[in-house]
DNA sequence: TGCTGGATACCGACTGGTTGGTATGGTGTC
DNA sequence: GACACCATACCAACCAGTCGGTATCCAGCA
């Protein structure tokens, strides 16, 4: 809101090196020293940005929501023509994304929610509104296939976008268990073989 | 190993300190002080027991095997004639201990491997022996009920027990986000409608 | 029965390095 | 010359881990 005149680029810098170094080793273990020689600024520069190490975190959540969000909002699944597809490709295009190292395809959110949950409110209302607001980009989809198929049903599509998050939260800790996204795929492809069935009830 | 001669209470009151500390705070937040402090013990205690912080890590992993390992295998949900009844009342039997306050009722697993996966080998590898091992006591029954209902598929029964682990653990990180154990609540109730459907395909 | 010695369990003051955070000063720009 | 932006030096609190010491038990032995 204070207007975007100059180039911040040292605030950019360091929630850019947030958001990976936060994902490799978690919020607790990542220091405000790591952080600020990852992104190659010192911490003079840190503390005028950021009030607090908390405060980073609030903010770097909001920063993982803008980055992911343009990220999915310019992402090719949108074409579909049937929401039920497009529903689907979204799935599939998660899937896509199990690429590389699994600290690079985890997710922030996960991770930072998982260690502040107690201890920092402001980041866990951050991370809530985080997953919430995405799993909002699925509801109207949702609801359009299950009008467009006369589906009324025990669950609300709220609650089956949030069951999709859960599942690629839960994927991604089956990942770090194991070491590698293999498991993450099993999963995904269990979830999309739930919606198929979910949307496509009977056989032939 | 060395014989349970004498009563090692300071280690089983270290470990327990440890389930319940961890859950709350993450592994990194948690310092050694604090967790002597809830046990009731010294530092010296402590370490005469563990070689270090990290040990007690893998050690609390393995304690959380067995106390639940335990728990589990004392359930009512084995009671079940049926496979897959069997399968579904432990899913239904997860659902059931949805209850108190979030860190009573999540996971010390999954808290622990998302912020050491990469900074503790030791401690991941634990986790995931005790993820797979617990998912492992699942496998017979689905892959009775795949049989019993002449299922051949794309999936193994060992991707499924690991995709109900995985709901479980998002579930969990859902429920920390939003402050309540509803939505995971939600969650879980279509994990146990993706089962149903998948081994009771045909409508009628 | 009493003595000895070693092993295990535990205590708590201490340490050296690290941590989040501050104080202060410099530099470019309007 | 005010202000945003950043650099450097510094600090008090805190952290994991150490170390010398004590308490208790038990085996062996006279």
């Amino acid at each position: 809101m204070p207007s975007p005149t100059a180039k911040p680029n040292a605030k950019l810098k360091i929630l850019d090196a947030a958001l990976s170094v936060i994902r490799a080793k978690g919020y607790s273990a990542t220091t405000v020293d790591e952080l600020c020689a990852t992104a190659g600024v010192t911490k003079g520069a840190f503390f005028h940005h950021f009030k607090s190490k908390d405060e980073l975190g609030v903010a770097a959540a909001e920063h993982w929501s803008e980055t992911t969000g343009a990220k999915f909002a310019a992402a090719p699944y949108h074409d579909h023509a049937d929401p039920l597809d497009r529903l689907l490709a979204y799935v599939a295009f998660r899937k896509a994304l199990l690429q590389g190292g699994v600290p690079e395809f985890t997710c922030l959110i996960g991770t930072l929610v998982q260690e502040t949950y107690e201890t920092v409110p402001t980041i866990r209302e951050a991370c809530d509104r985080s997953i919430s607001g995405h799993a909002e980009t699925l509801e109207a989809d949702i609801e359009a296939a299950m009008r467009g198929r006369g589906l009324s049903s025990e669950w609300t599509a709220k609650s089956l976008a949030l069951h999709i998050q859960a599942v690629l939260q839960g994927a991604f800790i089956l990942a770090k268990a194991k070491g590698g996204a293999e498991i993450a795929a099993d999963s995904i492809d269990h979830l999309t073989r739930y919606l198929e069935q979910l949307f496509r009830p009977a056989k032939s």
